[in-house]
DNA sequence: CTATCAACCTACCAGACAAGTAGGTTAAAC
DNA sequence: GTTTAACCTACTTGTCTGGTAGGTTGATAG
C-alpha cells in the first residue's frame, strides 16, 4: 500500500514545470538541477508522462519537456495511473483482470470495490495547479 | 498502491472464523478447507494476528484459533496494519519515518497526509462483523 | 508416559519489482 | 557537423511476495 517513487517524482515534476513554465521547453537537466534526483531515472518517467500526453518532449537545442495540457487540466489520477500502472488496490480490479471465480460469492469483494472508487475519486479531483504556488513561508523547494 | 495476500488473506480468514465459530477453537486445518489457501503460508498470517491479539491460538489436540474480540470490534484497519505493517501510502508518513528536509516546503506532503487520514479512517469505519452474512445468493464460499 | 495433534519458530527459495546506472541512438538547432 | 537533449535498451542491487521445508513446543487423550 504504498505510492512508489516513479508516481512521487511524477508529480514533483509537474508541479516544478508549471510553477516555471515560461513558454518554452524545459530540459530535464534544469527540473534535475531544482529537484535533486537522478536525471537516468527520470527520463524513465518522463517517456512514460510523455506516451500518456500528459507532457511533449523535444530533442535537441532548446528542446525538452513541455505540459501538454493546462496544470488544472492534468489530475493527479491520471499521473499516477500512468506511472503507478494503475491504483486498484486488488488485482482482481484490474483493468486486464480475469474474472475471479468467488466474485459472485466474495464477501471483501465488496469493500474493495468502495476502496477503489474512493482512492480514485480522490486523486482524480486533485489537479496539479492546486498543488502548486507556495507553501506558506518555505524557501523554494520542492 | 495494492492490498497484498497476506492482508486480504487476513481478512478472509476472520470472517470465516467469525461465521464459523461456535465457542470452541479451530484448528487451521479447517479454515484451510474452506479457504482453499497454503496452510503454511497461513501459518505466518495468524502468527502475525495472534501478536496483535486480534486472535488467540493454543496448542494441542482440540486447539486452534479463536478471535479474541467480538467480530463487531475488529476494525480491517487494524488486521491490515498488523499484516502489510502499515497503511501509509508514503514512507515519509510511516511511524518510525525520519523527519524530511523538504517536509517544510513540501508541495505533496499535504495531500498525501489528507489521503493517509482517508485510507486509515476508510478502513477504520469498517468491521469483521459487516463483513459477514450471506452475500445475496451465492453458495457458502469465501 | 507417550502418542497425537496443532500452534509456533527458523530457515530457505524463486520470481517480481523498485530504484537506479550505463551507454548508446535519434532528432532538432546552430 | 557539432552540440544539445530526448529516447531507447540493457543491466544491477536490494527488497518484498508468496510461498515451502522441517523441526520444536505445548496441550490433551489414552
Amino acid at each position: 500500500m504504498k505510492i512508489s517513487t516513479r508516481g512521487r517524482y511524477a508529480v514533483r515534476v509537474l508541479i516544478d514545470m508549471a510553477e516555471n513554465f515560461k513558454g518554452d521547453y524545459i530540459p530535464l537537466k534544469d527540473i534535475v538541477k531544482r529537484q535533486e534526483v537522478s536525471q537516468k531515472y527520470l527520463e524513465g518517467i518522463m517517456l512514460l508522462l510523455s506516451k500518456h500526453d500528459i507532457v511533449e518532449g523535444v530533442h535537441g537545442k532548446g528542446g525538452g519537456y513541455r505540459l501538454k495540457k493546462p496544470p488544472e487540466d492534468i489530475t493527479i489520477g491520471e499521473v499516477l495511473r500512468a506511472t503507478e500502472g494503475s491504483l486498484a488496490p486488488v488485482s482482481c480490479l484490474e483493468e486486464n483482470a480475469k474474472v475471479c471465480e468467488r466474485a459472485g460469492s466474495c464477501k471483501t469483494l465488496p469493500m474493495w470495490r468502495e476502496f477503489s472508487a474512493l482512492v480514485n475519486g480522490f486523486f482524480d479531483g486533485k489537479t496539479i495547479k492546486e498543488l502548486t504556488g507556495n507553501t506558506g513561508g518555505g524557501e523554494y523547494i520542492i
